[in-house]
DNA sequence: CGGGAATATT
DNA sequence: AATATTCCCG
């Protein structure tokens, strides 16, 4: 069986939040070493992958490999009766029919318990290759989310230019263009405020907006957001969730001429 | 060329939010003593006047007179991508087809730029004759605007009534009445806080709200509002920008029995 | 003063 | 459901 308890509901509910418009139903692969989840968005553009290890867990038990197939508008439905700052508990037989999610709240003693029905899903497995970038930045993630939806304003793409004099984003459309500049920067004070830049060659990729925007969803998981970037390979966005946890969206690059 | 500094972006922001509910598309008219800008809303009741003096920016340049026609919902777009504290930049060549916007951060190093593509106008050109008003009355902007939203609930329109006794702001609708009287007021240690009348003869008129109530999206530019009333003129509502800048409205009254 | 969260609205 | 606005916290 497994039973799996988060301190903080609000990392479940962030993660199903960031990805339920990509996905609608995947599986939650669960294992002794934690839970993952690998999907691809319908239009095979973009690719979510979300890896939960057993230290982001107190405890974590997990006695044999399980698939949960869960739908993900259902989930989002189930969690949105959780408060930020409940305990969660996950629980489910070896062959389940069903998800056991169990909110505690902290302060006061209310015992939230929901049991969701799961689904066969086949698993597509995808074999997502370790990847050199070309290009790795660090940046906060809320300026992140900033520079998409600013230049979301502007047009449907970005053109992402990674140089050794900084980082470019930058968009062309009907109104005009925008184009925003970081450079690398270290504040010591504040190190979730800084821009690290690391470079073996420049790289120049056009993505679609849209499903940037999308990723930033989960900026509340981490205040650093990792891009890396190599020309003709998939953007990888990476939030980092305590530990060695995370969630990463790929985005395969837009090409010719599409970059209007 | 023109390149005109201003230290804080959120001055135009305000300007334009106040403005582009009225206004689709509107001449910037830049020279060597500012930027100005007049323009009537489409049903012609309502014209706006914007005076930036070159006091207003840091520096200020302007070689030659420029018209810049600017869709003002195109801009909004971009001003929305500035923070209220970031320095903004607009650039412009001698016959340009954009406008050129430039915002920095103050604090780290983040650079947006974006191009805005100009239009041209045609050039209403509206005299607007200096006028002696029967009644100038100055008083807390946020005040005006609680008054003009407190009294939408009952009506479409005020009347503004001007006397050596005050200046009453009364509304009649389907569900009741309303009024609210001030006096002149002075406070010495909140002069922002002064209500100030000054009265020829007295002046009674009435005006649409939903104008009234647009014009105070100018409130935060701020703290007091100057209103300026005569007899069959159209009202004037001023808001003072650092130095002697300004952005003003005009507004016609009602004539007859449409006050209700 | 700015950002995030919660709320009201379309 | 997504967005715009407002409130409150950092």
């Amino acid at each position: 069986m497994l039973e799996a308890r988060l301190e903080q509901a609000q990392v479940l509910k962030r993660v199903v939040d960031a990805i339920k418009d990509l996905v609608q139903d995947c599986n939650f692969d669960c294992n002794d070493s934690g839970i993952a989840l690998q999907a691809m968005d319908n239009s095979h553009v973009a690719l979510v992958s979300m890896m939960l290890k057993t230290e982001a867990f107190s405890p974590y038990r997990c006695d044999r490999n399980i698939a949960l197939g869960v739908n993900l508008t259902s989930l989002t439905r189930v969690l949105r009766a959780a408060q930020n700052e409940d305990i969660l508990t996950i629980k489910a037989e070896d062959a389940p029919d069903v998800l056991n999610l169990v909110f505690e709240s902290t302060d006061n003693d209310r015992i939230s318990e929901y049991d969701l029905k799961l689904m066969d899903i086949d698993q597509e497995h995808l074999g997502i290759p370790e990847t050199e970038y070309a290009a790795t930045i660090a940046m906060p993630s809320s300026e992140f989310k900033r520079i998409c939806t600013d230049l979301m304003a502007m047009s449907d793409s970005v053109t992402i230019e990674a140089s050794k004099d900084g980082i470019k984003f930058a968009s062309t459309g009907d109104i005009g263009n925008g184009a925003v500049t970081l450079r690398s920067h270290t504040n010591v004070d504040k190190p979730e405020l800084n821009v690290n830049i690391e470079l073996t060659e420049p790289v120049s990729l056009t993505f679609s907006l849209k499903y940037l925007v999308n990723f930033c969803k989960a900026s509340g998981l981490s205040n650093q957001v990792k891009i890396c970037l190599s020309n003709e390979v998939p953007l990888l966005v990476e939030y980092n969730i305590s530990g060695n946890s995370y969630l990463r969206f790929y985005l395969a690059p837009k090409i010719g001429d599409e970059e209007n």
